[in-house]
DNA sequence: GCTTTAAATTGATCTGAATCAAAATAAATA
DNA sequence: TATTTATTTTGATTCAGATCAATTTAAAGC
C-alpha cells in the first residue's frame, strides 16, 4: 500500500507507527524511497505535533504561512471566505493528507482550515522541508507529485461544479469519500459523514435542501441508506452509474 | 515588474529578449534572484522551442509527461474530457504561464492543451528542472510558488462555479483577462477574445447562449461594448461591482 | 468572388435547483 | 432530564439558466 517500485527502502509501518514523524507523513514519505539516514533527517523536521479540537482552527485566512500540516488523525475542512461573509468549502481532508499548499504562493494562508472532529496534525516547517529536499531528491520529487495531485483534484471538482447536476455531484462525492475510507482501511460501504448538509452543499455548489433531497432520492432508489450522518452504500455499481451518465443523456 | 525584493540579480529584459530560455520563462525565472552562472545553467535546460499552430495540440490527455511548457507567445486552452465526450475547459493560458503541472502527479497528462492561436512554447524537461533546482534553491522555491499559485487559482474558480451566478461569472472572467493583459503590457480596457462563447461557457459552467446573453446584458448597461470577439470595458468599476455582490443580495 | 460551415444573437419555453416555509429530529447545554 | 439550539427533511413556489428553435453574422474553403 502506497509503495512504488522505485523504493530503495521499504518502511516498516508497525515499527514506526508510534512515531509522529513517519505516521503523519504517510502520504509525504512512505511512497518515496528513503534510506535509514534520510528517514532520520526527515523525522527531525516534522517532530512538532499539534492537536485541534472539533470546531477549532488549524489556520485562518490571512495568517502568516510557515508550515505545512500533515494530518495525523481526524477530519478537517478548508474554506475560503467571500467578502460578503458567505463561505465556500474547498475541500475535506483526512489522515495522511497535507494542508497549506495554497499558502506557499504568497506566504499568507488563503483559506481557513477547521477541524470537523478532534484532530491531530504534524507541523512541517516549509523552509526546512525545502532545505532537506535538496539533499533528498526523491523527497523533493514526491512533494512535487503531491502538489500536482492537488491540482488534478481541483480540476476534478471544477468539472463537477461546471457540468454535473445535483444527484451526480452527490454520487461523485460519496464515491470519493468511500474510496478514501477504503484506502485508510475503513469500510468503503459504511461510514459517518463528519460534515453537515450545508457544508456538503457548499463544497458541491448546492443548497442544503438540495443535498438533503438528493440523499433522499438515492435512498428511494435503494442505492444508499441514509440515517442522518450515517451512510451505507447498498449498490456501489448503481452509484457509479449515477455519477457517470451526466452528458450521456444529451 | 515581476521583481521581488530578494533578487540578487536583476535580469535585463532587453538584453535577453531574443533568447528563448529567459524570454519564455518570465514567470519561472525573472522573479527569482539568479546570478550569471545560474541563469546560464537554466538556459541550458530550456533551450528547446516548439511551435503549435492554431487548433493544434501541445499535449493530449493520456500522453506521457516529460516536460513542462512555458508559453513564449500565443494563447492556449486546457480541457479535460468526460468519458461521454463532452469537454470542460479548465483554463486559458497566455504568455509567460507554465503548462503541464497537473501531469507531474502520474506522469501522464490529465488534460488536452490546445492552441487557440498560433503559439510558441519552450519545453522544460522536468527531470532536468528538478535536478538544477537542487543547485539553485531560489529556483526551487519559485517553482513551488508557481504550483501553489495554480492551486489558489483553481480554488478561485471553484468559488466562482460554486457560488456565483451567470453575470457575476462573466464579470469575474473579463476582469481576470483584463488584469492579465495589463500585466503583459496590453490594454486592460480593450482586447480580443481568443475563445468562442462555447469555450467561455465551458470554463464558467454555463451554456453558450447564457454567455451570449450575459454579454448583451453588460452591454445594455453600458459597462462593456461587445463586437463579436472584440471587448471594450467602458466602466471597470461597475464591472467590479457586478463581480462582487453575489451574496450581498441575500 | 461565391458557397459552405461555424459562431453568435435573440426569442420562447421548460426545468432543476433555489427560495420560502414549516415540521421533525438530533445535538448541545443548563 | 428538560430545554434550547442546530440540523435535517419535506412541501410549495419561484426563478435563473438550460433547452429548443430560428436568424444573423462571421469565418473558412472552393
Amino acid at each position: 500500500m502506497f509503495q512504488n517500485t522505485s523504493s530503495r527502502y521499504s518502511i516498516d509501518l508497525n515499527q514506526i507507527k508510534s512515531s509522529c514523524a513517519t505516521c503523519s507523513l504517510r502520504e509525504l514519505c512512505l511512497p518515496v524511497g528513503l534510506n535509514d539516514h534520510e528517514v532520520h533527517v526527515l523525522g527531525e523536521v516534522v517532530s512538532h505535533k499539534r492537536k485541534i479540537q472539533r470546531g477549532g482552527y488549524l489556520h485562518r485566512t490571512g495568517s502568516k504561512f510557515q508550515s505545512l500540516f500533515a494530518i495525523r488523525s481526524g477530519f478537517l475542512k478548508t474554506c475560503v471566505l467571500e467578502e460578503d461573509g458567505r463561505q465556500q468549502v474547498t475541500g475535506f481532508h483526512m489522515t495522511g493528507e497535507l494542508l497549506g499548499l495554497d499558502a506557499i504562493s504568497t506566504e499568507i494562508h488563503t483559506c481557513d482550515a477547521i477541524a470537523l472532529e478532534d484532530s491531530e496534525v504534524c507541523e512541517i516547517p516549509f523552509a526546512k522541508l525545502e532545505e532537506i529536499s535538496r539533499a533528498i531528491p526523491s523527497l523533493m520529487h514526491h512533494f512535487h507529485k503531491i502538489m500536482s495531485r492537488e491540482i488534478v483534484r481541483d480540476h476534478g471538482v471544477m468539472l463537477l461544479l461546471g457540468s454535473m447536476k445535483a444527484e451526480e455531484r452527490l454520487a461523485t462525492f460519496l464515491l470519493n469519500l468511500s474510496r478514501r475510507f477504503l484506502m485508510r482501511g475503513y469500510s468503503e460501504f459504511e461510514f459517518n459523514l463528519r460534515m453537515t448538509r450545508e457544508e456538503i452543499g457548499s463544497y458541491l455548489g448546492l443548497k442544503l435542501e438540495t443535498v438533503s433531497r438528493a440523499f433522499s432520492k438515492l435512498q428511494d432508489e435503494n442505492i444508499i441508506t441514509v440515517d442522518n450522518k450515517r451512510i451505507q452504500i447498498n449498490d456501489i455499481a448503481k452509484l457509479r452509474m449515477k455519477m457517470g451518465n451526466s452528458s450521456c443523456l444529451t
